[in-house]
RNA sequence: GGCGCGGUGGCAGAGUGGUCAUGCAGCGGACUGCAAAUCCGUGUACGUGGGUUCGAUUCCCGCCCGUGCCUCCA
């Protein structure tokens, strides 16, 4: 089965033929570490995760590149404003934003270039530019210059009229054209700077990502992958920094866009109050729940993000590790074909999500050793996606971090005084334990087996 | 103003030119000491007005509503 992605660059759904079938290569703008990760900004991060396990399925070779920005006037503005110094600042914030992505379970990319090590590569790229009349040093900045790019705004499908029109703000005095943007800026005392042709310095926004792809994937690689918003202006100056220094080659092949994030219907935004960080919510959501929140809307769609999705969500992962609880499922098992249709067409997670129900399903109605089989399905149809990867008793053992949880020998305890009373056929007594342990979240379930039991 | 996206049953959310999404919630049943979980059954859904068609939620046009981007925000 083939795969299919929408391409922004055509704004169609284009079969996926990578440039060399043994080794894809894909670039995904990854953060600027000055802050810690918001639900936003762990969209793309789970949505390009699916598809790096999609892509190493299907091929043998995959070679995921994801920057780290950390130099940045935002990090500067930060350290300034708290003290803490740069260094420090971007190494907490890099720390805490791979923890925060690995506790949704999305893998770690196979690179991870900082922007600060690869000064030099972005350095020589403006030489470049400069070189071939597509950028401009003046007043210590050098510019790329827009009107020297005549396929400048595919991406965007912005004409060069329109931008010009649309440039309201204030245009910086050394700047020929409007639309004209920074590859270098100079740096003042005290800022991050390196040394190089046009003084020192640091680099522009856009640059450090034509750089680093270059250097990590080639000239021309087969996806690169972003949020929406990320099109215009970033994604659309990458391809004008990328190509016009390598005589037009295009730099990506298929480019791929995640759709915006909101929370209970409102854009997100500090002032609202509605800006979650993804460290607080797995404070009262476990990481799969909320992965499985960000997969629940196709990838292109706006995804409104809401307490109620959450709860759904952990409510469809209570129903998967329900049937895969009790004896072990295979774990080889192959992943069934409706699945993988859904993701190769296009990523429809929701799609799939909603086989893995039907998995789960025939996994509670079969029987021995068509019920393992079954069991393994879905393990296999979860794994996929990033979901069901730990045991169901621990899955069903999570407990919020505020929460004064009982502990788990305070449960068991409580059920065996149960056990004994409805030995005794005291089911008053019986009923008031159980109750009680509802109270503190602890549902119990009595089976052929025993009685089990889950938080939440 | 320019470019774009979307309006599906109580909620979330796929999809399709002509019998089924799926899940949650609701209702009925089985199971259970009672529950929970599980299973079975259960719903005149596709913003609006036209058009194309034997037939449109699905294609085309208008309208209404919502929403994103327009120089450093994923």
């Amino acid at each position: 089965m083939p795969l299919d992605l929408t391409n922004t660059l055509t704004r169609r759904k284009e079969r996926f033929e990578p440039l060399d079938p043994g080794h894809v290569g894909m670039y995904v703008c990854g953060p600027t570490v000055y802050d810690t990760a918001h639900i936003g900004n762990a969209r793309p991060v789970v949505v390009f995760d699916v598809l790096y396990r999609l892509l190493k399925r299907l091929y043998p070779k995959v070679t995921y590149v994801r920057n780290i920005t950390d130099v940045d006037d935002k990090i500067i503005d930060r350290s300034r404003a708290s003290g803490e110094p740069i260094e420090a600042l971007t190494r907490r914030t890099t720390d805490l934003y791979h923890a925060d992505m690995d506790a949704l379970n999305a893998l770690r990319p196979d690179v991870e270039p900082r922007a600060t090590h690869h000064i030099g590569h972005m350095v020589a790229l403006i030489g470049v530019l400069v070189e071939r009349g597509h950028a401009y040093a003046a007043e210590g900045h050098v510019l790329f210059s827009v009107p020297s790019m005549a396929e400048y705004g595919q991406l965007s499908r912005r004409s060069q009229d329109e931008l010009i029109a649309g440039a309201r703000v204030e245009v910086a005095p050394y700047k020929r054209d409007p639309s004209d943007f920074v590859l270098w800026k100079p740096s003042r005392e005290g800022e991050p700077g390196w040394d190089s042709p046009w003084g020192r310095g640091r680099p522009g926004w856009h640059i450090e990502c034509s750089a680093m792809a270059k250097e990590h994937l080639g000239v021309t690689f087969d996806i690169h992958g972003g949020g929406l918003d990320l099109i215009f202006p970033h994604h659309e100056n990458e391809i004008a920094q990328s190509r016009c220094a390598h005589h037009g080659d295009p730099l990506a092949r298929y480019w791929v866009h995640n759709g915006f994030v909101t929370v209970e219907g409102e854009k997100m935004s500090k002032s609202l109050g509605n800006f979650f960080t993804v460290n607080e919510l797995l404070d009262e959501h476990p990481g799969e729940a909320i992965r499985l929140t960000l997969l629940s809307a196709h990838y292109r769609q706006p995804l409104d993000f809401t307490k109620d999705g959450l709860r759904q969500s952990k409510l469809a992962l209570d129903r998967w590790y329900q049937a895969l609880r009790g004896d072990p499922a295979p774990v080889d098992a192959e992943l069934p074909f409706e699945v993988l249709a859904a993701l190769e067409d296009d990523l429809n997670t929701p799609l799939a999500i909603s086989h893995l129900h039907e998995l789960a399903t025939a996994a509670n109605k079969a029987e021995g050793a068509a019920k393992a089989a079954a069991k393994g399905a879905l393990l296999a149809a979860g794994r996929e996606l990033g979901l069901l990867e730990q045991e169901p008793e621990a899955w069903f053992r999570w407990a919020p971090k505020a929460a004064g949880a009982l502990s788990d020998e305070a449960i068991e305890q409580a059920i065996a005084d149960r056990q004994a009373a409805r030995k005794a056929k005291n089911f008053a007594e019986a009923d008031r334990i159980r109750k009680e342990l509802a109270e503190q979240g602890v549902t119990l379930e009595d089976g052929p087996k025993g009685t089990t039991w889950k938080r939440g």
